[in-house]
DNA sequence: CCCATTTTGTTCTCACGTTCACAAACTCCT
DNA sequence: AGGAGTTTGTGAACGTGAGAACAAAATGGG
């Protein structure tokens, strides 16, 4: 733990970084299928929908993978990068609440193919349990504890309604889950040392109605580079 | 509506600040439901999961609706907030790809209550076309043009599979859709004007995954006030 | 072998977002 | 009425992130 050594100077990735690392990888899976061994920071941006000087700065929070003149070895960075997010070794994950989302969480192969196996289903509803979704069987909410420490579960996910979202997530910490992943539409606070995030389908359409209700409105005159298109990004992870 | 002569000084709400609003929203309706009436910015903070202060400064954007020494009206305050996201009008919706997460879209209750109306379900495989999903038929994808024209619709949700989705993103700006939700796991390029927002359900569980890593490596001696819970945000626009 | 070309890694500057701190404005109590 | 107590709205300090620009390192051609 405390041998933190050469390679440990600049060991604190900015958390935006942080958010693009998995762009990244995806977009360097992609070139590979295709084919492609060798790409500049410009082919690998524009494949990840980013400003290539951005790339550069991201990729340079993780050492020196690149060759000057040549580029970036593919499979090399995908590896560096797959070995610095953690997704190289194996996450089992708990999903909580069967529902309609549910359901397509525990069906969804990106899960899988990136480490993530789903070690199980729980719902607290006793009509649910019991079903067979995606090839596993609904278990009771109540062994939660049991499944977790059996696998040693560290990443929850949460897709129940909102109303149960506090609960399911204080049952988690208290069991010794320390990352939730949130698709309830609600507000979900948990002690220092766990990490939340929020995914909320409503939010982004709101988001966008808007800047539709914005552009409908003919409030912007000309965008003068501020506006809603380009590169402008909303930044990552508030403060604890 | 026409005459914002005086209140239109400063109407440049902040991005970020325009990403939390509905997070507010939610909160009001939440303390409404609750038989509250008056809240301070730190009742709305709380509720929010924000710091007052900055709940107060993204309040300041839009105008002042509250009152030193007493705090916000709830209901008021909403209706304000509704008023500037655009949820107090109507927006259609079409949705395309009705796989497992179309499905869990379709019936996915937050939107209607919300001011979304998924107006139609498209589908490009005849397998799927012509099934009921949450109340509604799926029609073919070459509808998408007429269905558009009909209900005026400005919004689009992409659900199908990674390689579909600059397909669909091309098709739906070329009938004059101007903003997208990608759920594929894509970059989806669009032409100045369109706004693309990205929800990618694999990637939050990989920056979660990359935060447990830390901990578990214990790099992280004390979290220096960093802990990472919070709202997360997907970025914004894409390139031209 | 040397030089032109390419492309990375990094430095610098600017813009944006967050937080603090406090004056202004309002209520309530005496 | 006046002062004590609250709470908003905002100006200013601070920190983080984005993008431009350039030096350093590698390749390839003559």
């Amino acid at each position: 733990m405390t041998t933190r050594s050469s390679t440990d100077a600049a060991r604190v990735i900015p958390e935006a970084t942080v958010a693009r690392l998995p762009v990244y990888l995806r977009a360097l899976t992609a070139l590979a299928d295709d084919g492609i061994r060798t790409c500049s920071s410009e082919d690998l941006a524009t494949a990840a929908g980013v400003n290539s000087a951005k790339l550069r700065k991201d990729l340079s929070y993780l050492g020196s993978y690149g060759t000057r003149g040549v580029g970036y070895d593919v499979d090399y960075l995908r590896y560096q990068i797959a070995r610095e997010i953690g997704v190289t070794q194996d996450w089992p994950v708990v999903i909580v609440g069967i529902g309609n989302l549910g359901h397509a969480l525990a069906n969804y192969s990106g899960f899988r193919s990136r480490g993530f196996r789903v070690v199980a289903l729980l719902d607290a509803n006793e009509l649910v349990v019991g079903q067979t979704v995606a090839g596993v069987v609904v278990r009771p909410f109540d062994d939660l504890e049991e499944i977790v420490h059996e696998h040693d579960v560290a990443i929850g996910v949460i897709a129940t309604p909102a109303v149960a979202a506090q609960d399911v997530a204080d049952r988690m910490v208290a069991i010794g889950i320390t990352s939730i992943l949130n698709f309830a539409p609600a507000v979900v606070a948990v002690p220092e040392g766990v990490d939340v995030r929020k995914v909320d389908l409503s939010i982004e359409l709101q988001i966008l109605a808007y800047h539709e209700q914005r552009k409908a409105n003919g409030h912007e005159p000309i965008p003068a580079g501020a506006a809603v298109d380009g590169t402008a990004d909303a930044a990552g992870g508030g403060a604890a």
